[in-house]
DNA sequence: AATGAATGAGCCTTCATTCAT
DNA sequence: GATGAATGAAGGCTCATTCAT
């Protein structure tokens, strides 16, 4: 599943990504202030620097650029995180390097990970899954790593373990931006980084112990 | 902080508690469906049963209903939580069983757990403390189970970790909920719990140990 | 096909018929000066004397507003038209005084001739087989009155003549109106109408002859 | 009265009324399917084979393209009626050449006929009159025609029923084309202009005689 | 001459809220 | 207390027209 193609009356493709990426940057301003529904297109149009008119040259609906917002958040997360990932020979030292990265991703862009969480599920039935799509895709990124750590002998986990324990890693990060009003009040990135780092690395290498 | 008061035009307590207890479980139903935004007070009026202008003989405007509807749920989910909590002498069988439980609370509220997670942003300035106590309150109910844990030596959590772990826990229950899409792809409810006993148990009970 | 029912979030059926007579009036009025597209759901609003909210009380779509005129004109013709038939036992003078009506009532319904004539076609696919039905009818009535004229051997018509008759009949007197621009600039209704009598029956009577 | 003169940006009248056919072509295409207002000028500019700021090189607003359409279906109109009438030494015969010729017309440009018809009433106060003339011309022709029957004797109408029944032809034409939802599921064009030849002619024919 | 991006007035429609009965 | 008709602000979206390139 590809990144799904929002039609724009405009034909010059340098244009609309340009006009398109002003549009998302208004479009997470406003969001972030007032949620998705509360936005008016016309709030957009404006922050973004043009007329009502303009910006629906660019998309059809309201809706398409919730889509764009979405979509450009995930890629950017991806882009982001992909480059902090790197590499290394030792595949737990790569898994903490991954995490460290993603978490000071979504330290970075907290706002954008809270609009997605509070608006993904005002995007329309068809549009969903491209988004989720790409959740999904975060999730993998640590399942394959997780699987190389087990693969290695790293990490002790049950096939069916490294799904539940990948998703765990995810929202924890994610959870940095979401949860801030408590999370953040306890702690700092840094903090909060080593002590998921640790709770989570320390949960999957015991799992497979006995337990009571 | 108390739960906040909403009032009403009518003076008969009894009446106000009941017809609240309809807008409440009609509101629910209608934000499951197209969310807080798309609902309107007239839906949720007719499928109360009764007429717009009784429906605001209760509430005063729209988002009242939200925080009523918030509130209730909070409400339900702590006091199934607490039922199913109940005593054990051992700390850890104690904690084992509150997450059990708490889970399954979380199962069986699914819906609600979804509205809550989608729609609390769309609550007033005003209105989002009472309800972000009343999630603070659940994180603390499990601070302090990890704190007895930790009093009898069960657990080795430093002071500053219980409450990360806390939330951890909190969230893995609401995350069944939140990404069904794919963790109930993978697992069942009693999987998942399992699972997740486990892998935050170990990671509780090992987080002291020195890492690399 | 009986009438279309336009659904209206109004329960009294009373005042339902009494403000959809005042949009209707309201309506035909606009129309007849600028036509349906240019007649904005404000005007109609205004000039029926409420809100624009309140003209959505009773309608659903800014078309449903064009069916019910098209309707109401419809039946006004034919209510009056059928006043204006009467009986007579012989068949011509009947036929000639339901012309002689119809006429008459064409005459004075020659601004909502003119609306129905130029806007029906604006009337969607799903409305506009009801209205058709209407016209239908009229054609209907005047051919049951040329089967009597043959019937009783006042006319000669064979029977694939009768349809083609009656249109004529029907279109004569829409004419009237229709293209009052030509036609009102050389007769008064009267002659007009006497004219067209002669013309038509004449033409019905002898057509049966072999011609050149 | 001339036809009426569009201003145009563009110097080279080859061009221009090369261009123009390429718009009316295209306009009339879009008003067959969904009339004049509902078709964008953007549209018709596509449909062409240009882009909308080249329209408006031809034209100055919308309606501009309407009276071209007008216009064009008229001159159509009246040029094939003419090369279909030719001449006849008896008056009756080419009276009925002529009729047969425009009735044949009617039946090929039916669509156009029906754009007329409709569309007419969206002209501006200032250019109806063009047009009105224009269908006036038709009237005439066949004014004249039956002119040329009286003064030979094959017909006796006064000089005040020779404009109604020039205009009843004109009318039974254009029916064939607007009334085509209820004639043409009784007819084909050829026994329709044989029945409307015998009725309107018979009619003419008689219309002289005492009548009840 | 041709292009097509930009504009913004304006339209239809919805819906939270009020208030007379 | 209950009802539901009335209100009108507000929002999404369209499209004729312009104008810089």
């Amino acid at each position: 599943m590809k990144r799904k193609k929002i039609p724009s009356l405009v034909k010059d493709q340098k244009l609309v990504e340009r006009r398109r990426k002003q549009i998302i940057e208004a479009a997470v301003e406003c969001y972030k202030e007032k949620g998705f529904h509360k936005t008016t297109t016309r709030e957009i149009a404006e922050k973004a620097g043009f007329s009502i008119g303009t910006l629906y040259e660019y998309i059809r609906k309201k809706e398409d650029v919730l889509y764009l917002v979405c979509d450009a958040i995930y890629e950017e997360v991806q882009r982001k995180a992909a480059e902090a990932i790197g590499f290394h020979t030792d595949a737990v030292v790569q898994l903490k390097r991954a995490l460290f990265g993603y978490f000071s991703v979504m330290d970075s862009m907290q706002d954008e990970v809270v609009v997605m969480y509070q608006e993904v599920k005002s995007l329309s039935k068809e549009s969903l899954p491209y988004v989720l799509k790409k959740e999904r895709d975060m999730e993998e990124v640590f399942e394959e790593l997780l699987t190389r750590c087990v693969a290695e002998k790293r990490l002790s986990l049950l096939q069916k373990e490294i799904r539940c324990a990948a998703n765990n890693l995810v929202i924890a990060g994610q959870m940095w931006a979401f949860r801030r009003w408590t999370l953040q009040e306890a702690y700092d990135i840094n903090t909060y980084t080593e002590l998921q780092w640790r709770l989570l690395y320390f949960g999957m290498k015991h799992v497979s112990e006995v337990t009571e």
